[in-house]
DNA sequence: GCGAGATAGTTAAGTTGTCAAGCTATTTCC
DNA sequence: GGAAATAGCTTGACAACTTAACTATCTCGC
């Protein structure tokens, strides 16, 4: 096996394998990919249960997440999420008119919003709790006590790193920037 | 703090704080959801840089992926990425098109067909790693060979068993069971 | 204290991602 | 040898999501 270093998508000594392969990487990369897309599924069954579409679903849960003690604007969910604002308004709009988020003009800041989960969009969420508990069983049967805590810290870090890797990105593939098929590159 | 049972969203006694609380796994979830929204938005990166949609390039990475070997099928793709065999079919026709994949018959079972990376298209990902090394090694800079390890092997296992879940949760949220808006409602 | 930018959100119009349904060709297996 | 299962393809139709252009408010440097 003539390893190219060149072609490794990893370079971190702690990413590699004993050989300075990154094959047990990449097959992390592949199942995080094909786990992510299950998590995708389930979302889109606990949103039917409740009959909302899945980034209604999506966009629920992340408000109430979010709005400790005051409210949480559009933006924050957008960010949070990695949805246009616009895209966030339009669905919250719904949830509005579906009774389960309120919306508010904050008193400090004109400009902005302020959502909150209603009651009556709380009590779906107590409603779905159920079938919800059953399935993240499933879901996280493999965790351990031990594992849950390393997978648990370690999904917080990497929310943060991975919003400066996209940032790294946007730097590194600027508009234009590309092997594309042929035709050269220019930086923006 | 009242907490009330009935509305954890897991029970298994390891997803749980010392509180009995599911407050840590809640907190997972959503970070979890976060991070894979960035890694989405990586991959759209990625698939800039070669000329590709993101379906598109996450298709051939997983053509790539799979294809060990003999070539690997539409269904398997599609299963894998949880995707339906229609879309599946109509962006590798795509990938056809562009060189990057080769699509032919199967010998022993001529309603299969064998889907490969093409020359080209393996040239445009080794193009694309020397980026996607650092933007890797960026995404996962928090991980140690320590924690590497417990991900790697815990990525693996998720994927199964939230296969799991997903059939589950189709079992236990059928077509039109739910906690609808008062009335039962009936989809068509 | 005042105009130039920045920031929050909305609206409308468009693009792209994705699927369901219906079809053909093959294989399986009773 | 035929019914049922399986693999893939085609077409239409939506749902998801964005970009661009706009309004309203806020923030500062001067």
């Amino acid at each position: 096996m003539t390893r190219n270093e060149e072609m490794l998508t990893a370079s971190r000594p702690a990413l590699l394998g004993a050989a300075g392969d990154d094959a047990a990487f990449r097959r992390m990369l592949h199942d995080l990919l094909a786990f992510s897309a299950r998590l995708e599924q389930v979302r889109a069954r606990f949103a039917a249960f409740i009959g909302l579409t899945p980034p209604q679903y999506t966009i629920l849960i992340t408000i109430r997440h979010l709005q400790d003690g005051e409210g949480v604007g559009v933006r924050q969910v957008a960010d949070h999420l990695a949805l246009s604002p616009a895209f966030v308004t339009q669905e919250t709009g719904r949830l509005v008119q579906a009774g389960v988020v309120d919306k508010r003009p904050s008193a400090e800041d004109r400009r902005r919003v302020i959502l909150t989960v209603t009651e009556h969009g709380a009590e779906l969420l107590r409603r779905l709790a159920p079938v919800q508990r059953e399935i993240n069983d499933q879901l996280f049967e493999p965790l351990t006590e031990q594992s849950f805590g390393v997978l648990q810290a370690l999904a917080a870090e990497l929310r943060e790193s991975a919003e400066q890797a996209v940032r790294l990105s946007d730097y590194l593939i600027a508009e234009g920037a590309g092997a594309g098929t042929g035709s050269g590159q220019r930086s923006k």
